[in-house]
DNA sequence: CTGTAATCGAGACGGTACGTCGGGTCTTCAA
DNA sequence: TTGAAGACCCGACGTACCGTCTCGATTACAG
């Protein structure tokens, strides 16, 4: 297979490899439309009735273009909806569990918009069956999301709302798994009540959560150090 | 139409309607020889490969058959898949933590196994833009697994590990709205680290896990009543 | 391949093998649309630009059904063009020249037609790398033409314009090779002079034609039992 | 546009309207592989399965280059195979009959060549529809061809074999009749027999048809004085 | 010896058709 | 009425060629 694996910035016109020195250079722009027509299209018709050549048709390219590009509607969707969770920030909101809250309904919000939800589910399903695109879906999603708890974390341990990191190999690695516990529950729940309860993130909600997680969070660092 | 929604607990030869008197009675064996060609099918293909053709050639049966019971692909699937949803138990383990522990492990279980990994996914993903299906998902798996937040929270309310639930009209609905929060956010997490992260629900994670939701309940329960 | 060779004679959607006894037959109907269907592209498109989706559309079918008859566009086109060749016959004119350019006539105005022109070169040039097209072109024009041949040759016969054919074995096949030769040099002078000279075979090309062969059929009788 | 028609002598090379007096000249040793490369490429595939792009690469060219000489597959099929028809001579063999004979065997030599047999009749078949094709056919094959007719019917006249070409204006132009269907007769003949009825054409059969031709022709000149 | 102008290989591009596959319906015959 | 078989319509798939285009790099001739 002559593509290589999107490391979750370089634009996919740049993925042809060591850029082949001969012949006409890929379309900066025909990536662009594609990647507009693609998320134009998921709002439309949804993930399901989503079709390469409707994608082709809307960005007024061939569909020996989008081929070129990505081997499969998994990975172009994958593409066009990374980019939307650029938009996740993690603002100071002054005390942790005002941070959280905002990281919540933020994260929400993003799951509200159409394009968004019938994608990221459909992906994950087909990331079951399909490797390549489980590691995609890592650089191009996970990771983009954990940086934030990271920053938020550090953020409460800067305000002494949390115990700083244990020092040492070990310590390094009990914080690890604590910010990879926190993402999946932060992240998890959101999703799981959006999604599959399809009930709504609003304040109340957000608040609630938030609460329940800033307390086990105090009770885990306690814990923490002995425990783990 | 002649199909009527699933209840969640009816077999799909008795959702003929009203019944006719006459004719030729559907085939029980038919229906068992079908479920389980769709499971194998899972198994081998995922969702995304499976076909209805592929379904009934293993079944024996051909795709009138299926088709005279099932409205859709993601009826056929999400039928197949929420009988697995049965096993889901709450045993006793004494104490609230060790119960939680054990319903993660069970559900990460659960989730490891290939047709339920594929298949929940998708169907999620279609329940996005079909609404009878995300009905069928909410009667099939949602109220099957909180049933066990409820009876975890009663036996841990028995216990006295929890404090009683609030009396009043009010109460009521406050307590509906912990176990909602509960079960998203232990069903969410687990789901989440299993199939988003990508990364193994073991002993230790459990561990971790039931420790900051148990903190977590045990701040709710106090800040509850008067914050809620 | 599922796909008998054809007969000359046999409708296509006899030609499934034994008949299934079970299952939906196929519509006999839409046979015929689809060979009326390919007759109409072929006048307004010609060969080169006919397209098997566009056949379907025009015959109001799918093009599974299409292919699920035919193996490929030359096959099809074949069978749409031979039925032509049926409307050919030999009416008595009274004396062999003039039977003779009545035949050519005849098959030059057959030729003529936009939808015979275009398909026979085409098919015929199909065949020099497709040994099934060359037997079905044998079947379906050849032996229907040659036995205009044949008829003409034993009523000239009856008249006594022509020797009767040499007794024994050996003057059947001298007989036999004769309206090979016969049939040839007819056919592919009319053809050659309509498709490749690209001029017109008319009342006086005819006559002249005739008058030559005439001859040379009259020099050949002498020297047949002697020369071959 | 930049193309001129094929007189049928020069090459392509030359072709490039007012020639350009500056700029890189155009390889000819291209022109040479190109139309090698299509030869080649017609004996393995045949007409239908020929590709420009295949072309080019057997020719170690890019497909620019063969856009700029020839206009579309047509032409370029036609001009590789149109220089074979160079090959054919008239050797005089000392008699009217046998110089038919010859002239009908080599022909049905060069057509047994596969690159010769499926491209003549595919192109011929797309003349159907092209009428500029039609003018080249008529350059590059048939008049390449009528001349040995020419030929051989003026070497017999100086025999005496045949009458001399009556005077006139009218004349010249029933001469030229007679030249034009004796050829058709011959080459439209042989290719039928080699293509159509795909029989061989061997030595018995061209000595049967010239017998034919012969007595035909004899007959011809002795009515037509009085009768065209 | 430097510019101008055409060529060359390479390969991306917009199109059109291909032949196949899957979804879901319909038709026939047998049970 | 159900069931097996299989034809049906529809629409999408991913591929293959077409003929055009844009690159960077050559290669001639003109000044």
């Amino acid at each position: 297979m002559h593509r290589c694996p999107l490391t979750g910035t370089s634009s996919p016109a740049d993925r042809a490899g060591p850029r082949s020195r001969t012949g006409r250079p890929r379309s900066a722009e025909a990536d662009r439309a594609i990647l507009d027509a693609t998320r134009a299209a998921l709002v439309e018709l949804g993930w399901g009735k989503l079709t390469m050549g409707d994608v082709a048709a809307r960005a007024g390219v061939a569909k020996t273009t989008l081929y070129r590009r990505w081997a499969n509607k998994n990975e172009l969707v994958l593409d066009a909806v990374a980019v939307l969770f650029d938009e996740l920030e993690l603002p100071d909101r002054g005390c942790l569990q005002a941070d959280i809250e905002g990281v919540v309904l933020q994260f929400a919000s993003l799951l509200a918009r159409p394009e968004t939800k019938t994608a990221l589910m459909a992906v994950v399903a087909e990331s079951t069956t399909d490797e390549a695109l489980r590691v995609r879906i890592r650089a191009a999603v996970v990771e983009r999301q954990k940086r934030l708890v990271v920053l938020g974390r550090e953020r409460a341990q800067a305000r002494g709302e949390l115990p700083p990191d244990p020092a040492g190999e070990e310590g390094a690695a009990a914080a690890g798994r604590a910010v990879g516990l926190i993402f999946d529950v932060i992240a998890g729940a959101v999703v799981h009540r959006a999604l599959v309860s399809a009930e709504p993130v609003d304040e109340r909600w957000a608040q609630q959560f938030s609460a329940l997680l800033l307390t086990g969070l105090a009770g885990l660092a306690e814990a923490g150090p002995a425990g783990a």
